[in-house]
DNA sequence: TATGAATGAGATTTCATTCAT
DNA sequence: CATGAATGAAATCTCATTCAT
């Protein structure tokens, strides 16, 4: 077998044994011997378990860090709608990230509910943080725009959680893409509605 | 060690090591040396890891589910109020909850956290189902008075997936209480606002 | 509870354990809850576990042990009948052994199959010696009859052993006493034909 | 340590241990510390105590039932002679079980006497029901010639135990096989002769 | 480019037994 | 007459990791 093509497989079994155990409880053993190979060539291609799972991740990972601030500098960039009207790419970049999800559908699974114990535990978290630090900027802009008005910062927090929440709980209750491009709209409406309604608070 | 102290102690420091390392991760062995017993002792006391988790969990629980349901049977009595206002002990309802988890502040963080691998690892699912089924009743009695509209199923779903989360959330970020009734209130305004005008969609 | 009476429980529940599990594997812990007692309860009656399998027994075993040397003493008086016919209190001690057997069934179970780590766990063997030193008393006064013949010691000790196995088969593969009354009788027959056969052999 | 010495180092000491304590009792931690290996190592080498008993009785085990198979096919071909002279075969096959059980002295003791709790635990119950099988197709032919006469099942039984229990016994009280050789003959003289004159009974 | 052997530390669980009260 | 608490030693098994070859 070739060094990548052993490489490939390793990855491939990781997968599957870290979506049905998760990360902690997934076995070395397991994952080699269903590639055909023993646990020390898994420490011969990577550094150790936490490498392996990386590598599992890698590809999704950055995928999905380009897609999100892609996103995050245009809206920086446009700010908020005065006119009161969403301007499309919202709804755009809400269906490529769903398209994205779903074409790496295994990985963004494991590396959203079975990443407990590696390096990527608290992942989302820090996707949450990263999101809340553009959407304050952008919120400052819009309370800017009234007087008396200041942005509510725990709702705005709890917002982008959310945010984060209406996909991943797409992606475990809606099996196929075309349902999940449809159920996610008013999910969104209702999100970027409320937003607007209720991150700003009186100021006092 | 005299009466129930050697029991309670377990149940402390095993409080303290779930609290660490989550249910599945946690030792008995330290638990028990930290009780200043033996691993022995906790079969003693209790059936297995999983019956001395259930120990910890107890009360929270009971407590929990029985204001749960109260609250439930209350809601489901009296229906969605058609003036349009929410009636005052939504708001009661859910000062009441912030007191009971805030006075229950690590037991619950760990039922909510830290139980995967134990008998509650499903616990939040569980209650989800439980708000759920309660939810759909109202919100058909709901659809009943428009003509042409329907439940969105979708997001009454995750709209309920919401509800818990705005309480877990609060735990996870807002240390004090008070603070947490302060917080807790305008997300509820929110959520409830935006079920009233998105959970129905057009019939067609 | 009175003193009889809880003792009485730990000897019927420790029977059911031991018939069960075995004396090794059985749970002392298990017998005293079985019973409504602790486990210091069976201290306070008895010595050890094996003082309890020893209470268990008891009363079979003296029963048994009275039986069979009441038989052998008959049998050495007696000798083998000249005549070639086996004397009617062969069959009467087959049937008396039978009944007893049966009338005790639980404990000789216990005592035959599952002793094995207890003070009888050779009991098949000391009985099986027992007979074999007066059956040998009664084969070499047979053999004295006959010039060129001698006792076959090995095939005698061999013939005990399958007196026993007719029995201790006979529990097991037959569970109603009417019916081991009939099957053991050709069994014995077979038996005592063969001894009378196979006990001598020439000697040179 | 090289090549397969760890392993078999293993087997060697485990058929020590089982022979000493029975697999149930015997302790994988001494096996492996006997060894020079930690426990670990054991399941480096076997999937679990069951995968080392299976080791250690393995070729055994082949050998023993080739042999068997063997036998019972040139059995059943032939059938019971009508001149009533045991065929030589007979005492061919007595032989060679003799030398088979003899050269495999201590794993034979082990799995007669030894295996209980393991995977082998009722292998001389096994052994019974195959050799069973074929006797009562054997008296059921012997059974054609007579008329009025028909198979007693339960004596069969017995005396296929009987057959099982000859050898066993040889091997706890002979130990040295020339001897052996010697004692089995007018046992089995013994057996063969009262197969055929009380597996028949009278049809009624 | 891997293998195969082995470690060592850890896990949960079970149990007979003891003893103060 | 018996409990309730606790011990301490043992059991099997799992695992990530290492390293010589």
């Amino acid at each position: 077998m070739s060094d990548k093509e052993s490489r490939e497989k390793l990855i491939l079994c990781a997968k599957k044994e870290f979506a049905e155990k998760g990360f902690a409880k997934a076995s070395l053993r397991k994952i080699a011997a269903d590639a055909g190979l023993t646990t020390g060539a898994v420490y011969f291609f990577f550094k150790d378990k936490n490498g392996l799972f990386g590598a599992v991740a890698k590809e999704a990972m950055d995928g999905f860090f380009a897609l999100l601030s892609d996103h995050l500098r245009n809206e920086e960039k446009d700010g908020i709608p005065h006119d009161g009207f969403v301007r499309g790419y919202e709804n755009d970049f809400a269906r490529d990230l769903v398209t994205f999800l779903y074409d790496h559908y295994d990985t963004v699974m494991i590396l959203f509910h079975k990443a407990a114990g590696s390096q990527y535990e608290d992942l989302v978290d820090r996707i949450a943080d990263e999101l809340d630090r553009s959407y304050l900027i952008q919120a400052e802009e819009y309370a800017s725009r009234f007087e008396g008005k200041k942005v509510n910062r725990y709702l705005l927090h709890f917002h982008t959680h959310m945010q984060i929440e209406a996909f991943t709980h797409l992606l475990e209750h809606v099996p196929d893409k075309e349902t999940a491009y449809k159920e996610i709209r008013p999910v969104m409406d209702m999100l970027i509605s409320s937003w607007m309604e209720y991150v700003l608070e009186d100021d006092n």
